[in-house]
RNA sequence: GCAGCUGUAGCUCAGUUGGUUAGAGCGUCGGAUUGUGGAUCCGAAGGUCCCUGGUUCGAGACCAGGCAGCUGUACCA
């Protein structure tokens, strides 16, 4: 190998902002999005899946130019030089479905969708350029109904993963609303909007900087640890006081809540209509029993600034857990959604009104991990019968069918190395035993049965090279035809 | 994009006011043991000190400019 040779080679590594994803982890987002599945098919929701790509227009994304080809989504050109993208939610392309089989699907429509998304951002911590979404939509219903039970719907699938009733909490308010409030400040009209998007960005941030950050962000304007500084909306001081009021205004009860914010939309209509819906939500979840412990009503979220136009919604997980390093961490929105009426609209010309919720899967279960709900390390690695004998590789494969036959994980080395090598691998895989069948054992028509972990722990306890060797630990022979048996009851042992 | 911090072995990191042949732990590989992983002992391999230029008798260290990473922040349909 020259020097030459070497600098050709490509080096083996991850793209920025993606991830390899190790066993443990797929089967228990397997497990995980089961779960969520079950929940979702219970409400009567049905199964969909999408391109992982769509024409770029088709999702609502502008078209690249040469200043900005890939702007926060991965595009390219096909051959007829048409737009394509990879998808960057599962809302964009449900809407493209719902718009191309309109006649003939039922309405309202309630399907649902799990897979991979892409955006081509600056990866953070957390935070990744692929990442798995898992949405429910009802499309065709404008009535809050629909967007009530998408709340208790995922407070339902919360407990089924194991979050405890009190460890999470979904948080409801209405677009309606802030814009009511808005208008009483007096930014209403085109000529504000930019104003009003300073607003709710600000508002989107009470998480992160707290009410005095945001009541900063909403006058002049806030500058972080790092020094850099963010122009604020420049509100005058009586209206910053009157949307942090807003933002403070969520109370122990949501008829409380709801009275404080019938006072702060004043007489704006589009306000009053947002009461009204979040009062009719009200309604239905004390019907169906979930109590002011599971929904609340939150005027602070916003739910980014898209297409919004009515109820919104986000799952926020409240406990704390401490991460490898020891260090408190807060899970904080583990997913949202809300009312958004105007998306199929862009297709069809019609208004469609439209509801939905998607969960963060990868941050979900990065949150049911540190919780320990994952159940990883569960999976039991495969009983190794070692090939002691190349000849004899038939009797090893009929010794790891009949452990097969019993449900037990076995395989056979499959490799071209020697005994030591063998075990060297059966150890890296965690294996819980091995089975060892030579010229000795055959002979007496024995196989013997080492397990590794009980192994690994009486070898800790022997000082000296010569007890080592000749103590053998923790394993035993058995005659051939119990071997089930045995490797059985040594795994019970466990 | 903006700001701060950091780039030394596969990984985590030392490296004195600028001074000879750049180190440790872990990991990897080999041996002690050609039928035994994991304990122990012995040994070995492994380096563009991020790159380019500059200062200097001399740079891993100092300076300038790049590049990359991390963190925060902005944007985020």
């Amino acid at each position: 190998m020259s020097a030459k040779t070497k600098q050709q080679r490509p080096k083996a590594r991850v793209a920025k902002g993606f991830r390899d994803i190790g066993p443990e982890e797929v089967r228990g987002v397997k497990r995980m999005t089961r779960v969520i599945e079950e929940v979702y098919e219970a409400y009567g929701f049905e199964p969909l899946e999408v391109p992982f790509i769509e024409y770029t227009d088709a999702l609502g994304k502008f078209l690249p130019d040469q200043d900005r080809p890939n702007e926060g989504v991965f595009s390219f050109q096909d051959d007829d030089e048409q737009w394509l993208s990879l998808r960057y939610d599962l809302t964009a392309p449900l809407a493209r479905y719902v718009a191309e089989n309109q006649q003939a699907l039922p309405t309202p429509y309630r399907g649902y969708r799990q897979g991979w998304v892409f955006r081509n951002e600056k990866p953070g911590p957390g935070r990744f350029r692929q990442f798995m979404q898992f949405d429910a939509d009802t499309v065709g219903s404008a009535s809050p109904s629909a967007d009530a039970e998408m709340c208790m719907m995922v407070a339902d699938t919360m407990e089924k993963l194991g979050i405890a009733r009190g460890s999470y909490v979904m948080r409801v308010n209405n677009r309606k609303v802030l814009d009511g409030v808005l208008e009483a400040i007096g930014v209403a009209g085109p000529e504000n909007e930019a104003r009003r998007m300073t607003v709710l960005r600000a508002i989107d941030k009470l998480d992160r900087f707290g009410v005095a950050g945001v009541r900063e962000l909403l006058g002049k304007g806030r500058k972080d640890e790092s020094g850099d500084f963010t122009k604020g909306a420049e509100l005058e001081p009586a209206a910053v006081d009157r949307v942090a009021g807003f933002v403070d205004a969520g109370a122990p009860t949501r008829g409380e809540t709801l009275k404080r914010l019938a006072a702060l939309v004043g007489d704006s209509e589009r306000g009053r209509a947002g009461v009204a819906e979040l009062e009719e939500m009200s309604t239905l979840f004390a019907a169906a029993g979930y109590g002011e412990d599971r929904i609340k009503i939150d005027p602070a979220v916003v739910r980014g600034l898209g297409y919004y136009t009515g109820p919104v919604f986000e799952c926020e997980l409240q406990m704390e857990a401490r991460n490898e390093e020891g260090q408190l961490v807060r899970f904080g929105s583990v997913g949202g959604g809300g009312r958004y009426d105007d998306l199929v609209a862009r297709f069809t010309g019609q208004q469609v009104p439209a509801t939905g919720v998607s969960i963060g899967v990868s941050r979900l279960y990065s949150a049911l991990k540190l919780l320990g709900q994952t159940e990883e390390g569960k999976t039991l690695a495969p009983v190794v019968v070692l090939v002691m004998d190349r000849e004899r590789i038939g009797d090893y494969q009929r010794m790891v069918g009949t452990l097969r036959e019993a449900g037990i994980r076995a395989e056979m080395y499959v490799g071209t190395s020697g005994m030591k090598a063998q075990m060297k691998y059966a150890d890296k895989r965690s294996s819980p035993l091995v089975v060892i069948q030579g010229g000795d054992e055959k002979a007496k028509g024995e196989v013997q049965i080492k397990d590794l972990q009980l192994g690994a722990e009486l070898a800790g306890g022997v000082e000296n090279r010569a007890d080592y060797k000749e103590a053998r630990l923790a394993q035993f022979s058995v005659p051939e035809a119990d071997l089930v048996k045995a490797v059985r009851e040594a795994l019970a042992r466990r």
